[in-house]
RNA sequence: GGCGGAGUUCCCGAGCGGUCAAAGGGGCCAGACUGUAAAUCUGGUGGCUAUGCCUUCACAGGUUCGAAUCCUGUUUCCGCCA
């Protein structure tokens, strides 16, 4: 890895880059500083980001230091990728109110680990990636090595953290291994010798305390970049699986067209800031021109991204032909129907519905209809009574609400 | 270990012997409006062979014509004390 050779634009130019969309970093004096000693010494940077392989469907909320860590390779700095398969057994406990209720395999983390691996090759350049699984320093740690790094820690420092600060005060637990996350995670930066750790601000304590442990071994200290926390789609929560708030990387171009449509208009800046290149000035334009048209280019600079270059720009005009002008969506699940329930060609609508399952159960066909919300047929019929005999035909159209179809295939 | 309190429908939370499938809020669903955004308005939100029937109020029993509501045991959680 001699980069020597390198040469890094100057030091403002980088910042101006590194800081879009950084909420905080800590300290904030010192990054000027190390990036004019990288410049001059031609030395890059060792950035470090780490993760815990815990089964992650990589979604927009995770490229945000990712893409990040992308912008440091491309003025030339060194990533380092820290794979927490050590630390996934024990839980982050960051933001959490309550304690994880699981732990992973061995086996699991690895597999989770590869192919997350796999994913993230799309936000940052694994080739120039330096990667580690921390496991290669705390497997061979002994019991008098871990209560020496234990030392460094008190009690009531690991208090000052947010998240257990609350606990403790609600009398929720805090377990042990739990204390320990946050100095296993600073003591990775101690291994790998970061310049800048990226992250989400809820990691301030981890990374001050890696600089701690980093002057205690004599090592230069890393400086924390951290990102605000994306908001998923309903704009208030933070994107998440377990919300169902998030778009996922590796969806199609129109279902995350789709999702971006719906987003909350005033997280749009967020989104532009965080997620896309777009320079602030023109993105402050775009906000101040029709909400429709700036959410349409957000999604498409996004989309492109992650699929081929053209595959935005694609996305909109779908996204305009079928699902704004009211259009039937492209792709319409097929339901094969019981032919017991047929007959004289012709269902209950209510049982059509739940057997389709459109609906949950026949209660829940029955108030669909009552409301108005179900269809049938090319036209789109509304049906109006929970017995209403439908005539069924193979291919006969069903639609439950505003986005919800279903085609009926008749058994031959 | 002792004492006290609590477990209600997806979530929070009323109910404290019948009028309870269970108030209210959140969420969610549908309709209107719209940029299939937000906000707003309206309605809905246990199940079924459906104007009636069945199953729900931690679990198991009991008292009553009748229990989510009272009693007993079990269990989980919380508070106070040791």
């Amino acid at each position: 890895m001699s980069a020597a050779s390198t040469s890094f634009p100057p030091v403002e130019e980088q910042l101006r880059i590194i800081l879009r969309g950084v909420e905080k970093v800590v300290p904030q004096e010192e990054l000027a500083k190390k990036l004019a000693k990288s410049r001059e010494t031609g030395t890059p940077l060792r950035v470090k980001y780490g993760i815990d392989p815990t089964g992650i469907d990589v979604h927009l909320g995770h490229t945000v230091p990712l893409r990040k860590l992308r912008q440091f390779q491309e003025l030339g700095h060194q990533a380092v990728l820290i794979i927490g398969n050590f630390t996934a057994m024990v839980g982050d406990p960051s933001g959490r109110d309550q304690a994880r209720a699981k732990r992973l395999s061995a086996e699991d983390v690895e597999a989770n680990a590869r192919d997350y691996l796999h994913q993230v090759g799309k936000v940052i350049d694994l080739s120039k990636t330096e990667i580690h699984r921390n496991g290669e320093w705390f497997s061979k740690m002994n019991f008098a090595d871990i209560l020496t790094l234990c030392s460094k820690v008190t009690v009531a420092q690991l208090l000052t953290r947010d998240d257990f600060a609350k606990r403790y005060a609600n009398q929720s637990p805090i377990f042990l291994h739990e204390c320990l996350y946050p100095i296993m995670q600073a003591w990775d930066s101690v291994e790998i010798k970061s310049d800048i750790e990226l992250g989400g601000t809820e990691q301030l304590y981890s990374f001050m305390l890696a600089r701690d442990l980093q002057r205690d071994q004599g090592l230069e200290q890393q400086i924390g970049v951290m990102s605000p926390i994306l908001v998923g789609l309903d704009g208030k929560l933070r994107m998440g699986k377990s919300l169902g708030n998030y778009i996922g990387i590796a969806e199609s171009p129109l279902d995350m067209m789709k999702k971006f449509m719906q987003i909350p208009d005033d997280v749009m800046k967020m989104y532009f800031e965080l997620l896309t290149d777009i320079p602030l000035e023109e993105v402050s334009a775009l906000l101040t021109g029709h909400p429709k048209l700036a959410k349409q280019r957000l999604a498409s600079e996004v989309i492109s991204q992650y699929h081929v270059p053209s595959a935005g720009a694609e996305a909109i005009q779908q996204w305009e032909a079928q699902v704004s002008a009211g259009a039937l969506p492209t792709e319409i699940e097929s339901v094969v129907l019981d032919s017991a329930l047929i007959t004289n060609g012709t269902v209950q609508a209510a049982h059509l519905l739940k057997n389709t399952g459109l609906c949950a159960t026949t209660s829940d066909a029955r108030r669909l209809i009552a409301q108005g919300g179900a269809y049938f047929g090319e036209d789109l019929q509304t049906i109006t009574a929970h017995d209403q005999p439908i005539p069924v035909s193979h291919g006969l159209l069903l639609k439950a609400g505003k986005k919800r179809y279903v085609r009926i295939s008749l058994p031959s």
